[in-house]
DNA sequence: CTGAAAGCGCTTACAG
DNA sequence: CTGAAAGCGCTTACAG
C-alpha cells in the first residue's frame, strides 16, 4: 500500500497526502481530516526509503566511538539515543576499535547513507572522510577529542586542568612520588592528561614518572606493574579501563590502597563506588557533554548556526576512599 | 555525480555500471575494467538511498534492547555490531527502557526502514509489531527472552537450570537460609530464575524466601535490605544491576561477604572480579549467544532456512570468593 | 489551497 | 553480454 491508495480513498491527490503527512500548513481542514481518516483506516505507513531518496537524506544520526564497551562511551551513546528518539531520528552505531581504517570505512558509510549529522569520537582526527562529510553539508561534532578540520564543532573536557587538579590534591596531601598511568600519547586526551600531570609535578618541584598504558585494561595493568617498582606513594590512572588493570596489578602485589599507594582515577564509571576502597575519581559530565553535542548538531541541522562552536567542560573531583584524604 | 556519469566515462550504459558494482557475473572483462577505472577516477560512490528504494530494503540490522547501559546488552550489541560490520551491514540501535510503547515505536521504525532483520530482547513479548515485521518478511531473532509469535527464532539461556545449579551449590555447602533477589516476575527471565531457585530449595526441603528487585540497581538494593532482616546465610541475586544494589545494601549493614552472607550473582560483568571479595557468578556466554543470533539472522536473510530455530545456552558457574566455597 | 508532472538515482525484467 | 526502459514511492516546483 502506498500514498496513492490513501489518496484515492480520501479523494485527493498523493501530493495532498504528502502535505498532510509532512505538516505543510496550507492544506484545507476538510482535506486534512479525510486524509488522516484514510491513513487510519488503511493503517498506512509511509515508505521511508522513498522519502529518503526524494529528500536526499535519511533521518538518521551517526555515532562513531572507539569502543562501545567502555562505559564512558556507553553512557554517551545512551544519551544520544535518547535525544534522537525524542526527535524521531534513528541512531546508526559505529564502533572503530581505535582503528583508522574502520573509522574511514564507517564515515564513508555515513556519507553514503546521507545521515543528518555525525557525532564522532575520532580514532584518526585527520581522516580525510571527516572533511568529505563536511563538504557534503553533513555536520560533524567531535566528542572527547577534536578533529583537524576547523569546520567541525567540538565538545571536550579540560583534560590537562582536571589531571592537574588531581595531582595537586595528592601533592597537597604530602605525596612526592606520584606516578601516572597514561593513555596513548598520540591520542589527544592521552597527551593532555599527561601534560596536566607533568605540569603539576614540575610546578611543585617533583619528578614526573609516567608509563603509557594505551587506554586499555591490559596496558593499564602492565604500566601499573612497572610503576610499582618505583616505590611510589600515589598513582593517577588516565582512564577507567586502565584503572581496572591498575587495580589488578595492585592486588597481585598486595599493595594496600590508600595506605601503601593512594589512587585517583580519571573517569567515574558506576563501579567506582563498588570497589574497596571506593575510588576517588575525576568525573566527566558525560551526560551533559552528550546533550551538548546533540544540541550542537541540531543547531546545524536546523540551520540556525553555521559558525563552528566548541565547548570545553570541566572535570569534577569526586573524593572517596582511595586517595586517602577523604 | 551519479551512475550515468560513470557510465558515460566508461562508455557503457548505467545498467552495466550497476552490474559491475553488484558483482553480476555476466559482465565482459573489458567492460568491467573500464567501469572500475571510471569509478576510481571519478571517486564515485553509489547512492545508497536510491538502491535502498529500488531494492525495497536497507542493508541494516535493527538491535532492540531494554538498556544499552546494562553491560549484558552492551556486550551483545558489541558482538552484533562486529558481525554486521564484517558483512557490510549497518546497525540501528534501539533502546526501549523496558517500555512497551518504545518497543512498539522502534519496531515500527524498523519496519518502515525495511531493515534486513531484527535482534530483539523484548520488553513486550506479545507486541503486535513483532508479527507485523514477520509478515513483512523481516526475520526476528528473540534474544534472552522469547516472543509470542512462533515464527521468530530465539536465543536464550537455561535460566531455571542455571539458578538451580547455583542454589544447589550453596545448599551443598550447608546453607539453609538462602534468599533470592528476583527480577520482575512478569519478565520471562525473572520468572524462570525464580522458578529455578524455588525448585532447588523445595527439593532440599528448604523454604524459599524471595523479594522482587525489578532488575534495577535501586530495586536490588531495597530487595536485599528486606531480605537481610530475615537472618539469611546466603543470597542469590538475579542479575548484574541488582547485584550492584545488593552490594550497597550489604555494605550499609556492615554485612561481611562471605562470612556473614555468601553471595552468588547472575551475570558475569567485568567488574565481578574487581569487588572485594570477587563475586561468584553465573555467567552467560553472551558473545556466543550474540554470534548465534546473528548467524540465525543471516540464515534467514540468505533464505537458507525458513523454519524457526531456537537455541538454549547454558550458564557457567564461576566460583570466586563471594560464595565462601572457592 | 490543490493537482499533474517531473524527478530523486538506482536495479532489473526484457529484448536482442 | 548489453542497453533502453520502466519503476521503486515518495516530494516539490510549478501552474492554476
Amino acid at each position: 500500500m502506498k500514498m496513492r491508495d490513501v489518496a484515492r480513498r480520501a479523494g485527493v491527490s498523493p501530493a495532498t497526502v504528502s502535505r498532510v503527512l509532512n505538516g505543510v500548513p496550507t492544506v484545507g481542514e476538510e482535506h486534512r481530516r479525510r486524509v488522516l481518516r484514510a491513513i487510519e483506516e488503511l493503517g498506512y505507513r509511509p515508505n521511508r526509503l522513498a522519502s529518503n531518496l526524494r529528500r536526499r537524506k535519511a533521518e538518521t544520526i551517526g555515532v562513531v566511538v572507539s569502543d562501545i564497551e567502555n562505559p564512558h562511551f556507553t553512557q554517551m551513546v545512551r544519551a544520544v539515543e535518547d535525544a534522537a528518539y525524542r526527535r524521531g531520528y534513528r541512531v546508526l552505531l559505529c564502533n572503530t576499535d581505535e582503528e583508522p581504517e574502520k573509522q574511514r570505512s564507517y564515515l564513508e558509510v555515513l556519507a553514503d547513507e546521507r545521515v543528518l549529522g555525525v557525532i564522532l569520537s575520532p580514532s584518526d582526527p585527520r581522516g580525510a572522510e571527516i572533511s568529505r562529510l563536511l563538504d557534503l553539508g553533513i555536520p560533524v561534532v567531535a566528542f572527547d577529542r577534536t578533529v583537524a578540520d576547523p569546520r567541525a564543532d567540538a565538545v571536550t573536557v579540560d583534560n590537562a586542568g582536571g589531571v592537574r587538579l588531581a595531582a595537586r590534591r595528592l601533592i597537597a596531601a604530602g605525596h612526592e612520588k606520584i606516578g601516572f598511568v597514561g593513555g596513548s600519547r598520540s591520542i589527544e586526551t592521552g597527551a593532555e592528561r599527561l601534560a596536566g600531570y607533568e605540569a603539576a609535578m614540575l610546578e611543585a618541584g617533583l619528578e614526573p614518572v609516567s608509563v603509557e598504558g594505551g587506554f586499555r585494561i591490559e596496558g593499564g595493568r602492565e604500566a601499573a606493574r612497572r610503576l610499582l617498582s618505583e616505590e611510589l606513594t600515589a598513582l593517577i590512572v588516565g582512564n577507567n579501563l586502565m584503572t581496572i588493570g591498575a587495580l589488578k596489578a595492585l592486588r597481585e602485589r598486595r599493595v594496600r590502597v590508600p595506605n601503601d599507594v593512594a589512587l585517583v582515577a580519571v573517569d567515574d564509571p558506576f563501579w567506582a563506588e563498588l570497589v574497596e576502597p571506593p575510588l576517588t575519581t575525576l568525573a566527566q559530565p558525560v551526560r551533559r557533554m552528550a546533550d551538548c553535542a546533540m544540541e550542537m548538531m541540531l543547531e546545524r541541522i536546523s540551520g540556525e548556526r553555521s559558525e563552528p562552536r566548541r565547548e570545553i567542560f570541566g572535570f569534577e573531583l569526586r573524593v572517596r576512599g582511595s586517595c586517602g584524604t577523604a
